[in-house]
DNA sequence: TGAAAATGTGATAAATCCTCACATTTGCAA
DNA sequence: TTGCAAATGTGAGGATTTATCACATTTTCA
């Protein structure tokens, strides 16, 4: 018998799975319970899956899903897993033998395509990072916002470059003011110090591609 | 049951009041309401925060509450939109009249300090920006695997760039990297050709920084 | 073969959002 | 002032969904 300790839950940690499957059958429902949540993340979002739902579709009872999950996320998260392994496991591989400048730009450039097109194709990476759907509502405000402000950006950048494709300064701008926004929230989500000097490395380097240094 | 609804373009709205507070009385309490709610943010976050602990802290019944708020996102959204309006009104001020390159560097460094600083301090912001409890979850993974993929670039820096700062090349190279996830999270909640043009400029930005042009 | 371990089940507890029918207060025209 | 319509207030309860648990079934293996 388990003593039930009501231990404070982690808030942000991920649970593992109550037990791991050890026998084939179980391996394989296991299986299709990551297929169908898969699927149903791929039409509905993360947010919208019901666990009943997964397990219906997986054709098993909503005791064996929670049998192998503990909790909603942990599917999701078990499913994001697969595919940050396998993004990590090409980025050692493209930047392992880089030797020069030039080998940089060219694995980086790569690089950042696979990223991006892998992103683009996968419902499941694409929805853990957009976040849920209240996230998703208040982010497509903030890129109004953000839009509107890049802007503003648009309109000196213009002022000072008057020769330049209007089309890229938008683009520039556009991009210069949303890796601010995320280089604070990224910047107050660590410790102050390492906070201060991600912000700094950030205005040197939005200011060499705004004034072109 | 329909199996594939198409009914889905209006979930990202924000719901409006269903009715506006016309009386002194009801004014007054909609402020309760929205100073308990930020107080129960501040000290939980958002997720976490209770609509039935927001109308008890107020002291108004829920059925007030959801008389002004005709859901929970409502309520955050309130509150965001107060601090989003005050940052936007700096933003047009600090740009309004920069004439020159050195002007821009000028206000552009203010307006990245005044934006984090503004992060720094308000917890219904950050809140806002960092998403559900859920979301955290994920992202402190994120997070972790994003560090250890930055740890890839900044072995290839040391090699280019052996007498540089290791902290400073720690620091570029966490940044760059977040920042890649950033534009490409960017890139594909936009259309598929600004996508495209955001990841090729973020590609230029980045190996900018990196190679020193 | 038989017992222990692993696995499967689904009614139901628990938590929470939000609604609704009805009560009370306020504004204002007569 | 009076009376009524509009505005506002209330909280029990409907509806939804996550997660649990006591018990049933299947598999492993000595």
């Amino acid at each position: 018998m388990d003593e039930k300790v009501p231990a404070k839950p982690d808030q942000a940690a991920i649970a593992s799975p109550r037990r791991s499957p050890s026998q084939q059958r179980s391996r394989e429902r296991v299986e299709r319970m990551l297929a169908a949540a898969s699927a149903l993340i791929a039409e509905q979002g993360s947010d919208a899956m019901r666990m009943g739902e997964v397990a219906e579709r997986a054709g098993v009872s909503i005791g064996s899903l929670y049998q192998f999950f503990p909790d909603k996320r942990s599917i999701v998260w078990a499913l994001a897993e697969r595919y940050t392994a396998e993004s990590q496991a090409c980025i050692s591989a493209a930047l392992k033998d880089v030797r020069d400048a030039e080998g940089l730009k060219q694995a980086f450039s790569e690089l950042v395509d696979i990223y991006y097109q892998l992103f683009l194709a996968e419902p499941v990476i694409r929805d853990v990072w957009s976040g849920t759907q209240a996230d998703k509502a208040l982010r497509s405000l903030e890129l109004a916002d953000s839009r509107a402000n890049a802007e503003f950006l648009v309109a000196v950048l213009k002022r000072l470059r008057p020769d330049a494709d209007p089309v890229e300064l938008e683009t520039t701008a556009f991009l210069v003011w949303q890796m601010g926004e995320a280089a604070v929230r990224l910047a107050i989500s660590v410790d102050r110090e390492e906070g201060d000097r991600l912000v700094e490395a950030y205005k040197r380097m939005a200011l060499r591609e705004l004034v072109g240094e």
